[in-house]
DNA sequence: CTAGGGTTAG
């Protein structure tokens, strides 16, 4: 057997490991079928291993032309496709059904994190329900750090936080993984459970518990590390906590926790959320590694605070340091070029995303390009462009127009966003009011009262008070 | 015996 020494490494699956491309695997997969080595299932767990990082076609059809695959080598391709493979929920699904469906093979306690973690977003929340009532099946009780960790993690995910603390409570010692896992299921903390009037999907309560959890954390015997510092940061920007993300920073370098990317990001977002744009600035300077996330941060600190010109350089800045924009960046420099009124600029940007860089604009591109050519009075060319872009528009974008009409006193621009408004959100009446204030704001009192006619017709009769809600942020001593 | 869990932006 091949595995007597644990420091001997086949020159075949050395060679494996270099593999680059999908014809280099494939030479090597036809070298280990003439040499017997495809026969055992370390040396096909390799391959299967690094032909999915290539291709996840060519890893499926590897695997599907092994006669008996045992379950290590299901485990392996699962993980494989949840990590590599990105969308293949459904493939996962289907391995995991066979090996259900089969007479000897059993999950085991390696098959359920990556499956957990593949159900981690909310279409597939009961099927990771279903697949917990199989943990209890086939490990019973189990004190697997893995296995739990990755369930609190699912629950947290699709936004049950009170379940992730119930079975982080059961954990008898966390270990640094699990501390950081519930760490991150607070303050990322988008609960479904405690609906408060109050709560719009992001509970400060939830952030608030994620700063006692750290202080739990730091009692017991395991050491924070830059993992736990990105969620306790990431609660701290959600409370608007300056003192204690100040803290968090000071805690991070006390104890020698490097500034890797993750902990730059997460504290430039904090103090740009808090206000304090030149601290993050000055963060940004220090970083050593910066990626697209590092700079969508302050870009988008420096376009939220209203600092548009400084956003763009830094977006220039980017481009020359040859760090590929994403998605995310277009969204923050189209909103910095909208609030510096710079419209040119803002409409470059967004056709240089797929003419230089390939990335279709998304529905939340075309919001920022309605946004910024609205604000500028641009009106009948944001209606252009909400008529004539690939998707359906949503009511952001007509609500958009129609504030921007609003804005420019625009009345026809008003009445066809109002029209297409209504179409998606009839019972809405916050879309009334403001073309009806519009016309009030211009004396036209005929057609304020055509609105509430209009309202009333569509069997929406009240006007909405303005009454805020008050969301009171607990007090904190440091 | 090999494999599995935790981190960044709007």
């Amino acid at each position: 057997m091949m595995s007597q020494n644990p420091n001997f490494k086949h020159p075949t699956l050395q060679l494996l490991e270099k593999c680059q491309t999908l014809h280099a695997i494939k030479q090597v997969h036809a070298h280990m079928l003439t040499t017997g080595l495809a026969l055992h299932t370390y040396p096909l767990s390799r391959l299967l291993l690094f032909s999915s990082a290539v291709s996840i076609a060519y890893a499926l059809s590897i695997f599907n032309q092994i006669p008996n695959p045992t379950i290590f080598l299901f485990n392996t391709l699962i993980s494989s496709l949840v990590t590599n493979g990105g969308h293949n929920t459904y493939s996962v699904c289907s391995l995991y059904n066979r090996v259900l469906s089969h007479q000897t093979l059993k999950p085991n306690s390696f098959t359920f994190p990556s499956l957990f973690k593949a159900f981690g977003s909310d279409p597939w929340f009961q099927h990771g329900r279903a697949l917990h009532t199989h943990v209890l099946k086939f490990l019973g009780s189990t004190h697997d750090h893995f296995v739990q960790a990755s369930l609190l993690n699912f629950y947290a995910k699709c936004g049950r936080v009170g379940v992730s603390r119930y079975l982080f409570d059961q954990i008898r010692e966390p270990d640094l993984a699990s501390w950081n896992s519930i760490l991150a299921a607070y303050a990322h903390s988008t609960s479904t459970e405690c609906i408060s009037s109050a709560s719009n999907g992001c509970d400060s309560s939830l952030s608030l518990e994620a700063l006692y959890l750290f202080k739990d954390m730091q009692r017991s015997s395991v050491r924070p590390n830059e993992v736990s510092i990105v969620a306790l940061v990431s609660a701290c920007a959600n409370l608007g906590a300056l003192i204690q993300g100040t803290w968090a920073h000071s805690y991070a370098l006390r104890n020698n926790l490097k500034l890797n990317r993750f902990v730059g990001t997460a504290l430039m977002d904090m103090y740009s959320r808090c206000g304090c744009l030149d601290l993050a600035h000055q963060l940004f300077d220090q970083l050593n590694e910066r990626d697209a996330l590092c700079y969508n941060a302050i870009i988008g600190g420096f376009a939220i605070n209203g600092y548009g010109h400084r956003a763009l350089c830094l977006y220039e800045k980017m481009k020359i340091e040859g760090i590929v924009p994403d998605d995310v960046t277009f969204v923050v420099t189209m909103c910095a070029c909208s609030h510096a009124g710079l419209v040119e600029e803002g409409c470059k940007v967004f056709e240089s995303m797929e003419e230089v860089y390939g990335i279709k604009p998304k529905l939340e591109h075309y919001g920022c390009l309605v946004d910024l050519l609205g604000r500028a009075g641009r009106l009948k060319e944001a209606e252009e462009r909400i008529q004539t872009m690939p998707m359906k528009p949503n009511a952001i974008l007509w609500r958009s127009l129609l504030g921007a009409a609003s804005v420019h006193g625009n009345l026809e621009m008003g009445e066809v966003a109002l029209k297409n408004l209504i179409q998606l959100e009839p019972e809405s009446s916050g879309n009334y009011v403001l073309l009806s204030n519009m016309y009030a704001s211009i004396d036209r009192w005929d057609d304020v009262n055509r609105v509430r006619k209009l309202m009333k017709d569509h069997g929406v009769n009240k006007m909405p008070g303005s009454s805020l809600v008050e969301i009171g942020v607990p007090c904190m001593s440091s």
